[in-house]
DNA sequence: CCTTCTCCATGAAAGGTTTCACGTCCTGGC
DNA sequence: GCCAGGACGTGAAACCTTTCATGGAGAAGG
């Protein structure tokens, strides 16, 4: 530190009270625009404090009001490209509404997802946006009690904030149909995610009504491929893969390329998410365009009115996705 | 929410104790682990808590002990993919000390990095790790008084952990050197940040004994390249280019694709930082690897010393950085 | 001139915890 | 059998704020 003089303390309440000869009540009134007090007193004590530096301790102000001014932003992975840009738009939004965002990132693990709410709580958030790890996690009953928007997942209970995942599956289907694709794998994210389910499900469906489901495996929302879906991928059986997310389209690139073969020549490859990365990569990834910044916000929104109006029924709100055509997919003529 | 039934009001310290039939300073004692309590009160009034399922109220301990369990870590751009890793370790490293974070991203003006600054230290955060936009930012005097360690930069007063910048720039200058170029330009970053200064002019200083400079601009932390940085590359001069990191190298190298030029064949290029994204870009780029995790560590193992000694004397800490070669940059024969 | 408001201002309680200072009881030493 | 001292427990103050209930003074109306 700067000084080393230990405690730079802080001006309280009542000695602002005291400097500018008021009572304390007035002190309280004056600074928070509350209650009633008189105009030339206000400016006064508002001068006072000014002079004194005097800045509220939210401690105190917390056990009082019960309110902390802060929430809480639980997400599975950081490092995950999709997250970085969800979190920053939360945290605008949020230092928008004078909030400030405890985030926390649950590595993929349900414990670690449990501990980070646990502490969460006891921190005394106002409120939680929570992207969870998958759709049983322990963490639905835990976060009882303090008002939460879910992203991604459909938790029955809670407002939620999810993309059309039906749609992007189908139109991604189809976008490989209309190239003329027929033997198309699926790589779907893990079972264990609801919205990951809704993406193949929708994909494999269209893919069954015009064309051929060669295979269909799992993947984690990660670069690296797990064995049957290099096995997959090996087979050379499909002209085109859909993927569950950019990250797993990036990484079964790498190991198309890998294998000799070229996308999109040899094998025509479709994303999910359009993360900053997609675009960037050669080829450029033709991927299904989640509107993530929105989410981010209408997620912050929800929470404000939720942690205003704790009353009021769930509400749910999808937001649409669009197909964005890049290099990654071949049109067979 | 799941219940509508309003408040599901949690147990306070003073129910526990009347629940187990003791005071309410044995309860607090026998919960922290501190004071005097016989073995068997202890247990007992464990169990009674845990029946309760208490949970201590984190404000009122913050208002008695001043202490509020929380840091704060603000960095200029969570979309830069330099700083989720960083934000991760650093979240992780807080929660095994009991802490929670408080992310903040100050979207790269310094009127933000203000206004972050305040709310943080308003809600009360014990300490603060702080990667700076520039070296004069205003804050340098709005955090004395909190503990605070600073990544990347060497501001005075503070706790500090750096790379060896310096040394980076000139691992990459003469790796250049090393492959037969003699034409280099220089894309630096911002003007602004120490760090990038220090990074330039070590490579400018090594091109300059045994090859030629042919440019030298700046450019933002960002894939956007400024016009000035644009006709630097559109005079075609330099065989190789060095930059400031890996984001403006990898909008440099979709530049000079542009321009109809290959990377590596007709240029070479080196980034700085070894972020996620350069290894996955083609080519792959050559690159200044920082250990951006264990600065992350570092920076709370620092964090957590200055806090529990602020009188300590202040310490800096500098990380070696390594080149890792990859496709971005071309032998010359 | 007195009553009744309204407007300002204040004292004091409350909120949940930590911690100091003190008291009681039992143990062990002589 | 007494006393010193340790182990265990407790009451109460303090932390800083918000907010309720109350009081006084001045203005307006009769």
């Amino acid at each position: 530190m700067a000084k080393s003089e230990d405690p730079p303390r802080r001006a309280t309440l009542k000695e602002v009270a005291k400097a500018a000869g008021v009572s304390l009540a007035s002190a309280s009134y004056a600074i928070n625009g509350a209650g009633s007090v008189g105009e030339a007193t206000r400016e006064h004590i508002l001068k006072v404090a000014a002079e004194l530096g005097y800045r509220p301790n939210q401690s105190a102000k917390a056990m009082k009001t019960g309110k902390t001014g802060a929430i809480g932003l639980i997400v599975p992975d950081l490092t995950n490209p999709f997250f970085p840009g969800l979190a920053q738009v939360v945290i605008q939004a949020a230092r928008a509404h004078g909030y400030s965002v405890f985030l926390t990132d649950t590595e993929g693990s349900t414990e670690e997802e449990e501990r980070a709410v646990n502490l969460m709580i006891d921190h005394g958030v106002d409120g939680v946006i929570w992207f969870p790890i998958a759709d049983d996690g322990p963490v639905g009953k835990l976060i009882e009690g303090v008002p939460t928007v879910v992203l991604d997942r459909n938790l029955p209970g809670y407002d939620v904030i999810q993309a059309d995942y039906a749609d992007g599956g189908r139109l991604a289907a189809e976008h490989l149909l209309a190239a003329g694709h027929v033997n198309i794998g699926v790589i779907s994210g893990p079972h264990a995610a609801s919205s990951a389910r809704q993406r193949a499900e929708a994909a494999i469906s269209t893919v069954r009504e015009r064309g051929n489901l060669v295979w269909h495996v799992h993947n984690a929302y990660s670069l690296d491929l797990e064995p049957e879906v290099a096995k997959a991928l090996d087979s050379r059986t499909a002209t085109a893969v859909i993927t569950g997310a950019d990250l797993i389209a990036i990484g079964a690139m790498r190991h198309i390329r890998g294998l000799g073969q070229s996308v999109p020549d040899d094998v025509s490859v479709v994303g999910f998410d359009d993360i900053p990365w997609a675009q960037l990569h050669t080829p450029a990834l033709t991927t299904i365009d989640m509107p993530v910044e929105d989410m981010a916000a209408a997620a912050v929104e929800a929470l404000i009115r939720r942690m205003s109006a704790r009353g009021e029924p769930r509400r749910r709100v999808v937001f649409n996705v669009e197909l964005v055509s890049r290099d990654s997919v071949r049109v067979l003529t």
